[in-house]
DNA sequence: CCGCATCCGTTTCGATACTG
DNA sequence: CAGTATCGAAACGGATGCGG
């Protein structure tokens, strides 16, 4: 790999994340840990080869590691480390850039949940109420987000939540897109278990795309 | 040149700015437009073919302008669009990223004024004294700060100033690293003309890297 | 099936030479 | 000064193989 060789954070930076794939890779990792085939259906296009080439770059680089999961789970995960996380504040930023070529949605984009998970973060503008919700997306794996005054934590796996989401993926982007919560519950659309009003709150808190 | 096909703020960004040198180009106009050769000088190791694509294909996008000075400058300059201006969050949070790589020089780092005069931007935290100063660094263009409770801005270009500091690339840079001012003004390893305290009050303010 | 490694055609990048 | 043209080297994309 190529370096640029300039002393500058910038340059620093690009040299470890500025490859192909590698910071779409690090924000697939932002709501929690991933299995190799994971990361594999969450980069569609990415190849195999290129995939376990960035993993033993970012692994060698400290940004990323491998959790052994105790048994019966059986199964090992790449996860950000503390150094991974510094990685993403420089994401959410270029998210919030890009996002303004969203409105041209070209038709055959690849679409994801976890994508959209990641960008509450940077959508989200703190609350008054607080509330933790739960997801549970069809063919994904449960989402487990707490907000409030002091901003949003949105993260695999589950919780204590004051009401808890069971939508396809299409309804949970409808809702996402700024859809009435309670206008796709009336419609069958998705189903909300307990309070309403928390996912009610979360949908007035989000900042359009 | 390859799209990620992905609905996705991120992956959006990355199809416009994700390769080589472009960030790295983007930077380079943070504090104002340059022309084709000043680019070139302020990103060694580019090659002339790939700076016109990088160049052309940001234009396309609407990221940065040429603009056409008028005479008798006789030159035209690229420069950031307001639509490239938006990407100065993204530039200094990775830079914030790669800052902690800096501790280990390789020793055949290039490194220029122009990349510090950036990062500035964020090593800057606001200050009580308001003070506005000027940077004339050998064999380079100008410099201009303005700084306070607000932040900072740092750009090409003079203007009204408290102090005026004559320097070598190598003063500036120990400056920056950290040394005194009236250290370095006593051992005559460079010049400042004017209120002194602004450049003091400018570096008590900067973190370090 | 999961987690890669290998092979190979295509695209991009880097180095140099050259032109309006 | 401001690029364009050419060509070898490296990176990437796609398919396939293979051990646990």
């Amino acid at each position: 790999m190529r370096l640029y060789r300039q002393f500058c954070g910038v340059a620093r930076a690009l040299d470890i994340v500025g490859e192909r794939w590698t910071l779409l890779l690090v924000r697939n990792l932002i709501p929690g840990g991933q299995r190799y085939s994971d990361l594999l259906e969450g980069l569609p296009g990415i190849t195999t080869n290129l995939l376990a080439k960035r993993l033993k770059h970012l692994t060698e680089h400290g940004v990323i590691e491998q959790q052994h999961l105790p048994p019966p789970a059986a199964s090992t995960v790449y996860a950000l480390t503390a150094l991974g996380h510094e990685l993403v504040p420089a994401v959410l930023a270029l998210g919030a850039f890009g996002a303004r070529f969203m409105d041209t949605p070209h038709t055959d984009d690849h679409t994801h949940p976890r994508w959209a998970m990641v960008s509450l973060r940077r959508r989200f503008r703190p609350s008054s109420a607080t509330y933790a919700v739960q997801f549970q997306i069809e063919g994904q794996p449960p989402y487990w987000a707490t907000f409030g005054p002091d901003g949003i934590d949105v993260r695999d796996g589950t919780g204590d939540a004051d009401a808890v989401m069971v939508a396809s993926p299409r309804a949970f982007g409808a809702w996402l897109m700024g859809r009435d919560i309670r206008a796709l519950h009336a419609s069958n659309a998705l189903r909300v278990d307990g309070d309403i009003e928390a996912f009610a709150a979360l949908g007035r808190a989000i900042q359009p795309l």
